[in-house]
DNA sequence: CTCCAGGTAGACAGATTGGTCTACTAAGGT
DNA sequence: ACCTTAGTAGACCAATCTGTCTACCTGGAG
């Protein structure tokens, strides 16, 4: 009922499934029923209605997310989970989250090159924010702090370059390659704990 | 002084710094200084132009990373190579092919997100030609099959991942902490042939 | 009771879009 | 000599874009 919300809700439909500058504020308007001085009235113009779609998928997408990871021990089977989820995702099995149509920040970041636009400052922030998660879980395996930097490279990078491959080639089993590899080079890091 | 080739070029350029579709037409034109009948005596339609665009950045990058692979030795130290022709590539040290942007495919593919578009088909195409030169470079390790494959699947993955987060994020040192990663991992794969 | 925030419908403005078209020029092959 | 191909400049078209504006409705707070 809240307008804005709807407005925010239908406008990422439609950017996430046709691109955002293909995308008008009259088609908007139109699937959500809602007019057009109530839009302007929430926001100042199209950009900050695209940023706030942003920044409403950033927060549903990391809901998901934490949902999935949350719901398996913290550690290494969380991390093998993100690729078990990405893999559901892929074959629109994360009803949550809807149909696979690419990373929308990916995506908007392409539409938005400039790094100093702040719709691409919002998708950068939501990387940070998952790579944050990651760390997090990676924290717990107790590696020295190298071995821990670069075993986060290697989750956050697997994941980025599986999304991509996705969508871009179609390849809709990057997240189990991806998961396949993880699961080889990390088969010494079952316990908590290295042998020291 | 061939026209066409001009308004690739020109297209290129614009898209891949703009975006596709917040470029317009007239804008190519009048940054080429060719004429708009001329545009469409060479392409039936702007869809065409771009698709032409991605073709001729499909050979002039994959012309420049051939290049880079091919002046080091085949296998193993090439795929190392590939990480830092990404890594000159992101800090603008790669003159060929231009100010990183992102990668032009990733970005088209973002705006044009159907799977049966002629423009993401191109894209995609283009992909499977990265993986296949790389699959060459994994193929001359000598591995188990299964094992070639992973190899594979991890270079591609971490390369993907790689402009991933250093566009968005700009994260410019991704290539390398790709190829940390990379090193790593095939620290026992120095010889050609594995004893077995 | 009054006022205002939040809402509707939709006309309108000004710019821009992709694309067509006329009129003309120049080079080259047959 | 002639015709095709590639080119120029730019007017023009219909559609669409973002954004503004008028005129009106409704419910709750001071």
């Amino acid at each position: 009922m809240d307008k804005r919300d709807l407005l925010v809700r239908t406008a990422f439909k439609l950017f996430y499934t046709q691109g955002i500058h293909a995308v008008g504020i009259n088609l908007v308007l139109q699937e959500s029923g809602v007019a057009k001085k109530t839009l302007y009235h929430h926001f100042p113009s199209k950009d900050h209605l695209v940023e706030a779609t942003v920044r409403f998928r950033d927060e549903a997408y990391h809901h998901w997310l934490t949902g999935r990871l949350g719901a398996v021990a913290a550690g290494r089977p969380a991390l093998l989970e993100l690729f078990s989820a990405l893999d559901d995702w892929f074959h629109g099995r994360a009803g949550e989250i809807d149909v696979f149509r690419g990373c929308f920040f990916i995506n908007a970041s392409a539409e938005f090159g400039d790094r100093d636009n702040a719709i691409h400052e919002a998708c950068a922030e939501h990387k940070a924010k998952i790579v944050a998660l990651i760390q997090s879980h990676v924290a717990l395996l107790a590696l020295p702090a190298g071995q821990a930097r670069e075993l986060t490279d290697l989750v956050t990078l697997l994941k980025e370059g599986a999304i991509s491959m996705a969508h871009v080639q179609g390849n809709l089993d990057a997240a189990l390659q991806a998961k396949a590899v993880f699961e080889h080079v990390t088969a010494g890091f079952h316990k908590t704990q290295s042998p020291s």
